[in-house]
DNA sequence: CGTACCAATCTTGTATGCAAGGCTTGCGTG
DNA sequence: CACGCAAGCCTTGCATACAAGATTGGTACG
């Protein structure tokens, strides 16, 4: 903590802005400005760029020389292809791991409790997190650090997917999937895990409004919010 | 090709550290020299920090601050989970996965072909690359360009883990087993495939010898043939 | 009135220079 | 002879300056 204030702060920028996207407050098409965000943290744009040049080996955002770098905004291609991995990686992980232990069941059933209360209270940002941080969860809960990097960058692209083509319903829907595959890890039964991992993904994409939104209106609606980068903390 | 001679340049270096990599002649543990880089590939700093920052976010390399960047060296901890996580992602990917096609197929087929070229040449390198390759490329024929990219990760880092603790043998054994899944999905049998291949990854790993290698003797030898990373394009 | 062109401005791309910290090595001392 | 210490060198960390391209807005002309 007291060291590592330099070291740090290039990882900050990281986790600040994958924070910023996965809790919904950045949305697809959203452009980063090298020289918006070097004043916001207070630094150079050296430090930006290596920042972005991280998310983007991620697929989290990407750069269009000369014009800009931007969060993305996946196609419905890229959308179905996302879906896919997520299935092949939960699915596999669920049939390839070993039960949980009741300490893992404890903390299982503690996010499922966080997704409870941000319903409750509406805590639309906390939500957004939570609900795509469930899947991860499980996965670091099971101790596989690689294999939770994985399914942390997928998830991420899963918000984006569902930023851009969910009407933002659905939300309850899959508390109660996340609630039946609790219950199934809690009665050791991970074979059940899979199969309703599975349909919950197939459930979730299918509820997805997969036409192509009219961009314009899109890009528009971003360009006039670009405030939350800076997210209270403006001169 | 014409235009992208800066763009590319970046994106080069990253990809020919790789290559290097996967093909086994940067060794875990290897010092990467930022100034060494940039000689080599007559670049500035700058593009080789970005390079080692995207290598680094894909777990390839690592830095320590002040101390320099470093092939990664997988400890056995490590180790075992990411074979833990490619049982997952693979066994996953062929019980969700469509059969294959005819072109597929033929596909599939001529890398078996290039396998056995590069084991009667004797061609090391590229036999290291190809052992990898195979099941990255199963999944790229499949046109799952994320699972694609997971899995191309996921074999980076196992190709460290076979360069520390395997002692090289067993490559017949692992080609034969290539042989075999190349064959399950050849029938269509994806989840023979499957099984073949938690199989095939539970003999490779426990044919590594897990026990921590002598650090002392692993650095000199690196620090003695440090020049593999200048590879002949030298002053 | 519409269109084509041109310049100003803003963006990222890249190189260079300086700062700070760690490692090596040689020397001095107990 | 062993141990401690300090100076110099080499590394990465970071900021700044400059270069090149793209977009946008205005203007002149058909």
């Amino acid at each position: 903590m007291s060291k590592g204030a330099a070291e740090t702060m290039q990882r900050g920028i990281e986790t600040t802005l994958l924070s910023a996207i996965v809790e919904g407050r950045l949305h697809p098409g959203s452009r980063l400005s090298e020289n918006q965000l070097a004043e916001a943290f207070e630094v150079s744009r050296t430090l930006v760029r290596e920042a972005l040049a991280r998310l983007e080996a991620r697929h989290i955002i990407s750069v269009r020389p000369r014009r800009g770098w931007f969060v993305n905004r996946p196609s419905p291609e890229e959308a179905a292809a996302v879906f896919a991995a997520r299935r092949a990686v939960e699915y596999g992980f669920f049939k390839t791991a070993a039960p949980f232990n009741d300490d893992q069941i404890a903390r299982l059933k503690a996010h499922i409790a966080e997704e409870r209360a941000a319903i409750e209270q509406g805590d639309k940002a906390q939500l957004t997190f939570l609900m795509g941080d469930f899947h991860t969860r499980i996965i670091a809960l099971s101790g596989n650090e690689p294999l939770e990097e994985v399914m942390r960058n997928l998830t991420a692209r899963t918000i984006l997917i569902s930023l851009r083509y969910q009407s933002s319903a659905g939300a309850l829907a899959s508390h109660r999937d996340h609630c039946d595959i609790a219950d199934a890890i809690s009665r050791g039964d991970m074979d059940a895990a899979a199969e309703l991992s599975l349909s919950h993904l197939e459930d979730v994409e299918s509820g997805l409004l997969m036409q192509e939104p009219a961009d314009p209106l899109v890009d528009l609606r971003n360009t006039l919010r670009l405030d939350p980068v800076q997210d209270g903390r403006a001169t």
